[in-house]
DNA sequence: CGGCAATTTGATATCCATCAATCGGTGTGG
DNA sequence: CCACACCGATTGATGGATATCAAATTGCCG
C-alpha cells in the first residue's frame, strides 16, 4: 500500500531526525508539559495524542494558542524560557529531545536549518489566520473555521488522503467547551449556542459532546470564508 | 556622542547588510508596497516613515496585522506569493532586495541564517501578544496596549535611551481611527470612545487627532497588562 | 474663507458575557 | 442493580460592551 496510492503522508521535516533515538514521555490528560517561565532547556515532538498550547494572564484570563497533534514540534523560543504553557488535553506520548542537540543539529546542516525555518514560517501563516479570525470573525465564524481546524489535523494525523473520505464526516473534539471558547477568545456558553446555531442551520449535527458530524462542507467553507487564505486554503 | 553613551542603538541583524548597497524605493502616503496574491519575489528594509501591513478578507473586512518602522524587514514568507499586503502610512522609504540574494545570503552564512530565524521568532512572539490581546483584553485595554507599543517604536526609532525621556510623553499616531480600528478588532468609534475613556480617567491626553500625551504612564501599564508578556515587557 | 474628509459625539441595536438553573452522563457506595 | 453525587454541557434570563447608524464638529487644504 505504499506508493502513490499511500494515504498522505505527514510531511515530515528532516530536522526531526533528532527525535530518532529520543526518551519518550506519557502524559495523562491534563497534564502539564512545559510551564511558562520555565527554562527552555528541551523540545518536544508529538508522537500521538493532542495537546494544547496556551498563556495565561496574572488576572486568571487564559488564551489558548494552538492545540498540537502529532508529528507538531513543541518548543519553538527566541529566549532561554518558554513563554506559553503546554498541556495534555488527551493521553498522549512526545518525544523528548535537549535543545542543545536540536540547536547542534541545525548548526551543522544548512538543510535542516533551512526546514527549520520553513516549519516557523507554516506556523507564523497559521497565527497570521487565528489573528484574522480574532479580529474580524464572528462567534460563528470562528467556530466554523475551528471545525475545519480540527478536521484539518484529523485528516493529518490519520493520512487520509482523499478529502471526500467518510471518517471526515465526524469530527473529534476531545477539549472541553472551555478551552475551544479560550481558544476562539469566547465564553463557553457562546461556543455551544454557535455550536447550536451551525447545527440549527442544518451545517452541522452534535453527536455527543465530543464528537460532530458535518453535514453541508461546501457552506461551512463558505461560512469560514475559507477562500481568504492561507491556512484555510489548506483547510480545504 | 558615539559610544557608551549613544542612545539605545536599534540592534540590527546581521542579515540586513543585504540591504547595504540596495536601490531605495519612495512611497506616498496611502501608496501600495505588496499586494497580497503577488510573487514574492523582493524583501524590503524601511529606512524611515512607517508601514502597515494587513490582510483583506472578501467581504471587505480588513485586519491590520503589523504597523512597520525604521529598520524592520518585511517580506516574511513561506510560500511564493504574498499573503498579506503593505502599504505606507506615512511617507516612506525603503531599501529593496530581489528575495533570491537575500537567500543566497542566509544559505552562504550561518551567522545571518540564525540571526534571521531569531528575527522570525521575535515576529512570532510579537504576534502571540497580539493573539492574546484580541482575545481577551477589552477595548480599552486594547488601546492602553497600543499606545504602549507605539511609544516603543517611536522610542527605537528615535534611538532614545532613557525610558523617562520627556519625548516620550507624547505619542504620535499617524495612522487614522480606523486603522488603529482593525488593528484592535475594533471600530472606528469604539477607538475613539475608548481613547476619551483613558483621557476621562487621566492616563492620556489627546492633544490632535494624531497625538496623545501620556499624563500616568504607570497606571496606563497596569492596565495594559504590562507584567504578562514578552513583547509588553519590552514596552516597559 | 469655503469645502471636504476625518474625527467626534449621540442614539439605538446587536452580539456576546454573565449569572443562574437544569440536564446528562459517569463513577461510587449502598 | 439502584441511589446519589459530581462535573461538564446545555439552556434560559438578563446585563453590558461594542457595533451600527446618524448627526455635528473639527481640522486641513486649497
Amino acid at each position: 500500500m505504499l506508493g502513490p496510492m499511500a494515504a498522505l503522508p505527514l510531511p515530515k521535516d528532516v530536522f526531526l531526525d533528532v527525535f530518532r533515538s529520543a526518551a519518550t514521555r506519557e502524559l495523562a490528560p491534563g497534564e502539564v508539559l512545559v510551564s511558562a517561565g520555565q527554562p527552555a532547556d528541551q523540545v518536544f515532538n508529538i508522537e500521538s495524542g493532542m495537546l494544547m498550547l496556551y498563556r495565561n494572564g496574572s488576572d486568571g484570563r487564559r488564551q489558548v494558542l494552538s492545540f498540537l497533534f502529532r508529528d507538531n514540534f513543541v518548543g519553538l523560543s527566541a529566549t532561554d524560557s518558554y513563554f506559553f504553557s503546554v498541556e495534555a488535553v488527551t493521553r498522549a506520548r512526545v518525544a523528548v529531545c535537549p535543545r542543545r542537540v536540536l540547536n547542534e543539529r541545525l548548526a551543522g546542516d544548512p538543510v535542516a536549518e533551512r526546514a527549520f525555518l520553513n516549519m516557523v514560517f507554516r506556523v507564523l501563516e497559521d497565527i497570521l489566520d487565528i489573528v484574522y479570525s480574532l479580529g474580524q470573525r464572528t462567534a460563528s465564524e470562528r467556530l466554523a473555521v475551528f471545525l475545519l481546524y480540527m478536521r484539518h489535523w484529523q485528516r493529518l494525523t490519520d493520512g487520509i488522503a482523499d478529502d471526500a473520505d467518510p471518517r471526515l464526516a465526524t469530527i473529534a473534539l476531545p477539549m472541553g467547551r472551555a478551552d475551544v471558547a479560550d481558544f476562539l477568545g469566547l465564553k463557553k456558553e457562546t461556543v455551544i449556542r454557535s455550536l447550536r446555531e451551525l447545527q440549527d442551520q442544518g451545517l452541522v449535527r452534535r453527536l455527543d459532546p465530543h464528537a460532530v458530524r458535518i453535514l453541508d462542507l461546501p457552506r461551512l467553507r463558505a461560512l469560514a470564508g475559507i477562500s481568504d487564505f492561507a491556512s484555510p486554503r489548506r483547510l480545504g
